[in-house]
RNA sequence: GGGCGCUUAGCUCAGCUUGGAAGAGCGCUUGGUUUGCAACCAAGCGGCCGGGGGUUCAAAUCCCCCAGCGUCCA
């Protein structure tokens, strides 16, 4: 049997029969013995447009997904299955991606390597997902959703330890069961076609549940990892079988709904209201009227579904090319419409489709508390709320985009579910759409000057200033053609191809960059124990005794692939490695312990603590002999680090409680000068909230909660607190440490805490700035740093206010009128030395020469550059006055300015630049200019005399 | 995480490619003209060209670092 091929009983119990798809060519198992192709090809069009294959639900919208999804859910309720909550649509317990993409998602990587047991088995569950690879297609397609629910049965089953709950024979019966039993649908026109899955490191058998043209589920059963040893053989990579095989399904929610309510495109079967809404606020009714089709709306749009289905629509899609295709295909299938006509409805038409699609994905994300940013997942959610800004303005939409946020929330979503309130949503909304008006306004400007050069009659822009102004002013090429339209550019289009063109120089840039990555391991921990972790027991232990069994010297070549913090005195030399230690290993944002380790007669320093695969390396600035040894911290640096630790929480906590529920560490660090608490929030912090945080951090403090220190294993853990204590990064293994301030703030962490919060003393938050847009970082000191920090400050005041002879409550006054005073006297300068010049020039004091109708003026003066320039604009911006000066200062190793009257006989008969290189040589130096205008200087101011004399003899004066 | 861009007068922005006298529009002040809703004419005021270093005879302009802001991609 083949790789990928599934041979059930349930097939021939239920009158299945292999065939083959006469158009791809995949195997697919059927109950209709005619039937040729697999039904998810070009020749299977959609069945259930205007007749649903799946009956008995006459709801629309939110009331159709929930009784659908309560059907799922039941059925598998009733085989035993328990149900599991839904997680968060932005999967903070990963680092390799940002937005939960399916429901397998929430249980890896813990769950599916097979380190943590799942929350249930077998379970069931309805995950909201957002993917956003075909954003570009929602809308157009009649099909496509950046955001959907995923409606899947797991289950996990270890048979080698025999240990299976399902297999692919009890899947598929399900499966079967849940479509033709409880749903309704014809047997006969389900196929469910081999298309066996392989990726990440894993592959299995699997089934692509279709009916109507329709794929509505998709059945994986994972049972294969790459291994080089291993067995199987797939496309050259060789594969074995996992200890933990997984049933990994997918039901799509909105395609059930669809399939139930036969309307033209799923949008209809899920956003009504939206749309109806959409449709009358932008006046769409009326103007479709306005067009006067000779075909029927909902036949177009039926047609236009079934063809955009097959129609393959990809991020770099060229929308001008596939209108094309589409309008050809129309005619063919007997909607006769022109190109022109098919345009002006289908684009509108695709942005009030999208919009509802859009905005549900945009208040899922903003509900789990994501704040919008311009890099990782917060981009994403700007980048959606900047396509609904976009198409809504083209639309002419009279409502703001909080106002479609308010309504699809309470048309299409239920607050409960969200962490973020409705006033923040709101809010961050408000605040989006005037960032995007703001970059609009911006991008005008930066159109005008890009296009400054380009005739006003051009039809084409070159690709550089178009690729230029979409990356680095957010403007994409349609929003700068209709901007240039505005300006006065009216022909401009953009050329066919170039959004592909775009897309392609996007990914290649993406491929460069990929490669790069490579986190090599720094020492090789093989063979080398676990180290006896006991900082954990005691915090305020600070001599431990024990053995040392390893010392490496640390080459010059680990040295450099190891980051230091700026607390590390010296590069060290050697790595040791004892039985058991005190010393914390950096980690969590926790820098690294310091101190000694000593033996008879021998003591080294301890540089700095880092770990390994369980390994704690000390760091130390020479060798050590194995065998017993003492270690003792620097406890007062150890004290400072748990201070900033356990203040960090504090401050997390205050920040959440004052700010909102979007308050998310973004990153932190803890040295033993001051600690870092990067938030997630979206506007600048004013000095006010900076305050009332400090504030309540100090009450908590003073409050002096007791600090529990517990261990779970990650399934308790999710389950008691939820995903909010992953503050510092997605959990890595299968305890989990939480370190709970009281009632006040609860974290998953592995750092050093104070058992007593009171034991920090105070906490000042003596700085904030932004990191990037949407994270704040806040600059944190407590215990005795905090007590330094506020000397450092008085001395600085006191400095600065001795200088100036006032008080240090009077500083900014004081310095504010000498700043003003400083101004207004560099000012009278300039005028009194522009008076010296005038006085300098005028007359006939000035040794000036008068030679065939041009004056002649060279001269040494005392002033500087800006001196000299005001004499010469005196002497040559008389136009009744050809003159030629040559100037010349001592200042600054000698300075020559040599002019002439600008289109006069003087700049006609004379090279400004000529004469100066002639006589720069005087000086000791060079310079250049235009031909009535050169300046250059020396080194040799000296030379000022002999410089002007060898100008009076050029000029043969 | 990886890029790219911007910071110049109270405001909105040119100038930087190729170094050589700091610019425009709006606003402001004064004078003139005018009984009209963003009026007109003339003159004037207003600049550490984000901060720090470097290259150069000379830097808003070229190079490096820092800060603030923006934007694209993953």
């Amino acid at each position: 049997m083949g790789f990928g091929e599934v041979n059930i009983p349930y097939w021939v119990e239920s009158n299945h029969e292999l065939r083959i798809c006469k158009v791809t060519g995949l195997r697919f198992w059927t109950r209709d013995h005619t039937r040729e192709t697999c039904g998810d090809t070009s020749e299977d069009p959609y069945t259930f447009i205007g007749k649903p294959i799946i009956g008995g639900f006459s709801s629309r919208g939110k009331e159709l997904k929930d009784d659908m999804r309560e059907v799922f859910l039941n059925f598998f309720d009733s085989k035993a299955h328990s149900r599991v909550d839904p997680y968060p649509v932005i999967a903070r317990w990963r680092d390799d991606i940002h937005l939960t993409i399916a429901s397998i998602a929430d249980f890896q990587p813990h769950v599916t390597s097979g380190t943590v047991p799942p929350p249930a088995n077998p379970l069931a569950i309805s995950q909201p997902c957002i993917r956003l690879t075909d954003v570009a297609a929602v809308g157009r397609s009649g099909r496509h959703l950046s955001t959907f629910e995923m409606m899947a049965h797991h289950a996990f089953n270890r048979p080698k330890e025999g240990d299976v709950v399902y297999w692919i024979d009890q899947c598929v019966r399900f499966c079967d069961e849940l479509l033709v039993e409880t749903l309704g649908i014809d047997p006969t026109s389900i196929t469910y076609v081999e298309n066996p899955w392989s990726g990440g490191g894993n592959a299995g058998p699997a089934l692509e549940v279709i009916v109507g043209g329709l794929e509505l589920a998709t059945l994986v059963f994972m049972n294969l990892e790459e291994d080089e040893e291993g067995n199987i053989t797939i496309k050259g990579q060789r594969y074995s079988e996992m200890e933990l095989q997984i049933i990994d399904t997918g039901y799509g929610l909105e395609r059930f709904c669809w399939a139930a309510s036969g309307t033209p495109t799923i949008y209809e079967a899920i956003y009504p209201e939206s749309i109806d809404w959409l449709k009358s606020i932008s006046g769409f009714d009326s103007f479709l009227e306005s067009l006067a089709l000779e075909v029927e709306i909902d036949t177009l749009l039926g047609e236009l579904s079934r063809l955009a289905g097959i129609l393959n629509i990809d991020v770099g899609t060229d929308v001008e090319e596939l209108y094309g295709k589409l309008s050809d295909r129309l005619s063919h299938s007997g909607v006769p419409i022109s190109l022109e006509d098919l345009k002006k409805v289908t684009e509108p038409l695709s942005s009030i489709y999208a919009i509802p699609d859009h905005m549900h994905a945009i208040c899922n994300m903003l509900g789990d508390g994501l704040v919008p940013s311009n890099s990782k997942a917060g981009y994403l959610v700007r980048m959606l709320a900047r396509r609904v800004c976009r198409m809504k303005d083209a639309l002419s939409i009279p409502a703001s985009l909080s106002e479609l946020g308010s309504h699809h929330i309470n048309t299409h979503l239920e607050m409960k579910n969200f962490i973020q309130s409705e006033d923040g949503i709101m809010k961050i909304l408000d605040l989006e759409e005037s960032r995007y008006h703001e970059m609009l306004r911006k991008g005008r400007a930066a159109v005008k000057t890009a296009l400054k050069e380009l005739p006003k009659n051009s039809n084409q822009v070159q690709d550089e200033i178009l690729f230029r102004l979409s990356e680095e002013r957010g403007l994409n090429p349609e929003m700068v053609v209709s901007i240039a339209k505005e300006l006065g550019w009216p022909n401009l289009s953009v050329r066919v191809g170039f959004t592909a063109d775009m897309a392609a120089r996007n990914a290649l840039m993406t491929k460069a960059a990929s490669k790069e990555r490579n986190d090599r391991a720094i020492f090789n921990t093989e063979g080398l124990k676990q180290t006896e972790l006991d900082f954990y027991d005691d915090t305020g232990a600070i001599e431990f005794s024990s053995e040392v069994l390893h010392c490496m010297p640390i080459t010059r070549e680990m040295a450099s692939r190891m980051t230091f913090s700026g607390e590390v005195e010296a590069v060290p030399s050697h790595a040791v490695v004892t039985d058991r230690t005190l010393f914390y290993p950096e980690g969590g944002g926790q820098l690294g312990d310091q101190g000694t380790l000593h033996q008879d007669g021998n003591e080294v320093l301890v540089l700095d603590t880092k770990s390994q695969d369980g390994v704690v390396f000390h760091l130390t600035n020479s060798s050590i002999a194995l065998g017993p040894v003492k270690g003792t911290l620097n406890a007062d640096r150890r004290k400072q680090l748990m201070d900033h630790h356990t203040a960090v929480h504090i401050v997390g906590g205050a920040a959440r409680k004052i700010l909102g529920p979007h308050i998310w560490q973004a990153g932190s660090n803890k040295g033993a000068r001051y600690a870092r608490l990067d938030i997630t929030h979206h506007s600048r912090l004013s000095i006010e909230e900076i305050g009332a945080i400090e504030d309540v951090a100090n009450n908590v403090i003073e409050s002096n909660p007791s600090i529990k220190k517990e261990i779970l294993n990650r399934a308790e853990a999710d389950k008691k607190y939820g995903f909010d204590i992953y503050q510092g990064g997605p959990p890595k293994h299968r305890k989990i440490r939480i370190i709970s301030i009281g009632e006040f703030d609860v974290q998953a962490c592995g750092g050093t805490h104070h058992d007593e919060a009171s034991r920090i003393g105070d906490i000042r938050i003596v700085k904030s700035s932004q990191v990037q847009d949407g994270v704040e970082r806040l600059q944190i000191v407590a215990g005795e740093t905090s007590r330094e920090n506020s000397r450092r400050q008085e001395r600085i005041l006191s400095e600065a206010s001795e200088i100036l002879g006032v008080q240090s409550e009077d500083l900014p006054k004081a310095v504010s009128r000498f700043f003003e005073e400083w101004k207004s006297q560099q000012k009278r300068i300039d005028s009194l030395e522009a008076e010296i010049a005038r006085l300098r020039t005028s007359g006939d004091g000035n040794g000036a020469v008068e030679v065939d109708g041009v004056r002649y003026v060279v001269m040494e003066v005392d002033g500087g550059m800006k001196q000299m320039m005001t004499m010469l604009s005196q002497l040559t911006r008389d136009s009744g006055m050809p003159t030629l000066a040559v100037l010349g200062t001592r200042i600054e190793g000698g300075k020559l300015i040599v002019a002439s009257t600008e289109n006069s006989i003087a700049a006609k008969r004379h090279n400004a630049v000529e004469i100066l290189n002639a006589i720069s040589g005087h000086i000791k130096g060079g310079g250049g200019g235009r031909p009535t205008m050169a300046q250059g200087g020396g080194t040799y101011g000296e030379g000022i005399p002999e410089a002007l004399k060898a100008a009076n003899s050029f000029l043969g004066l």
